[in-house]
DNA sequence: TAAGTTATGTCTAGATTTTGTGCAACCATT
DNA sequence: AATGGTTGCACAAAATCTAGACATAACTTA
């Protein structure tokens, strides 16, 4: 495809479907294409101009009409065949590769609505712990390679989290508690700001009933202490993923002396540390964890 | 998407599911839309005036009258769409203060989901401006106050700070965008980690059909301007409430020196601090942004 | 409750506009 | 001269425009 000009106006008829008659009308009365000329005044049209032409044809064949939207730009012309294709059937993805791609592609392009929209069909119509395993933590974790690779910048990273974490929330809020009276505190040592996988097992103790005290990241020994003994809760669980590991072991070290013994603590996360011969109990699957809470 | 005004009579009855006479009487009994013409006197309909009279046909159909409707904002629909309530007559006289007082006790004793109980009622009821503005900001300030003089502990600032978190989130996830295609970027500058002003500035954008972009806390110049850039926002949202004096000022000068002239800024917040000169408008007061947001 | 009023969607009718196509005369290349 | 293209004018079908009449339902008032 160049951006030569090479296709006369018969050639043109057959490619799009218009008369050559519609065709010098709409340059005409509407300017919807404007061919460059040969020297003696044949149209000569290119391959962006069929495209154009094909759009608009598909348009006004939908109701459009063509003096409306002959002087649009191609982009949006695009946009509105998009949009007005879709209605008949929102196709429910339950292929995690192919969701997974189309979320990062949202996500480049900073499309955090379309991003939101594939990951709620997809949230809903998955088992919550392969929808975890499967899309958002892969998906979190490609952001995060991508980052430090260059490849995409920080405003990604955000835009991505933002869009996880609403939608964790909101996932959270469909399992009400049940009487249970299983109470479970979620949160991220001091220094921590990755709070999305706290928020994931958040959800997982949510969806089994427990009661969850969700205190987000960055929060120190004390408080976290403090937050336990007060709610009466049996169990702990934290969230590391980017603390050296002398920071990871003081914090939770500090967390497991001051806690009562009867409270459990599970602790997990790519840079998770844990001093040996605690309680402490460290587990990097999600499955796994997810066994320890229907416990 | 523009604001460009493209769609005939004939189209905007298919896509809008009312019929072309139903289109003239609202224009001309109760002025719903004025589309704009050709030059020969045939209505030109816009993306935002498709969106306004969708949700004007959804709320006749649930039972409201066009002629109490018609005028109404696009904001005031949005609301009354999203809680499918009574016409914004009763100016809904939910009590503030008891709200308050109730949301106050249950974060003190970590109570959250209570907490997120109380709110997400009230908020449903109340116009979501005098929301924010009489319950979420107050919350927030008091839990504020209330750590520095250590009667609360940082934990309950973090429960608080996540409820109201998901709350907005959640809240602006009940205004759809409309095709207006009116963008805005919302954030906050680097080192700054208090996302709930812009939370509830980008939750207004959302209410009155802004394309929201939310990026979230501690965001460096670079990025943000590179948000707004590839997303040809409109308009950059800011909020500071917690950096020193010059650490705002040179923040926000480096993002306003490398923003598009056409670009608006808008800031607020406890400790914003605009350079002097400058196109950034700095604005408290929520009424207020959201004046500037409905122009 | 009956009668009158208002609100709201639909319909008609005749004038215009929009838009695709038909035809005529002419030009360029082979 | 055959082919494919150009321009301009004409024309007809479809879509709109305006203004007003009507039908129905909901609401008011006597």
């Amino acid at each position: 495809m160049t951006d030569e000009a090479k296709y006369r106006v018969g050639m043109v008829a057959k490619m799009t479907g218009l008369s050559t008659h519609t065709l010098r009308m709409w340059e005409k009365r509407y300017g919807a294409v404007v061919p460059k000329r040969t020297e003696a005044g044949g149209r000569l049209y290119t391959d962006a101009d069929v495209g154009r032409l094909r759009l608009l044809h598909k348009l006004v064949g939908t109701g459009h009409s063509i003096g409306g939207i002959a002087k649009l730009p191609d982009a949006e012309l695009r946009h509105m065949a998009a949009t007005l294709s879709t209605p008949s059937k929102p196709p429910t993805l339950t292929h995690f590769p192919e969701i997974r791609q189309r979320v990062m592609a949202a996500v480049e392009h900073l499309r955090i609505e379309e991003a939101e929209q594939i990951l709620a069909r997809a949230a809903l119509s998955a088992e919550p712990t392969e929808f975890l395993k499967g899309v958002v933590g892969p998906i979190l974790v490609e952001v995060g390679t991508r980052w430090e690779r260059g490849e995409l910048r920080m405003v990604h990273e955000h835009a991505c989290s933002t869009v996880m974490r609403g939608l964790l929330f909101s996932l959270m809020r469909l399992y009400p508690t049940n009487g249970s009276g299983r109470r479970v505190v979620v949160a991220t040592p001091a220094n921590e700001n990755h709070e999305l996988g706290a928020l994931m097992v958040a959800m997982l103790a949510a969806m089994h009933g427990w009661s969850v005290l969700y205190l987000g990241p960055n929060l120190p020994a004390e408080e976290i202490v403090y937050a336990v003994t007060d709610t009466e809760a049996q169990l702990l669980m934290l969230s590391v993923t980017n603390l050296k590991p002398e920071e990871s072991a003081r914090e939770i070290a500090a967390i497991e002396s001051a806690l009562p013994d009867q409270v459990s603590i599970l602790a997990g996360g790519r840079a998770i540390n844990a001093p040996p011969n605690s309680r402490v109990q460290v587990q990097q699957d999600l499955a796994l964890v997810e066994a320890a809470l229907s416990r």
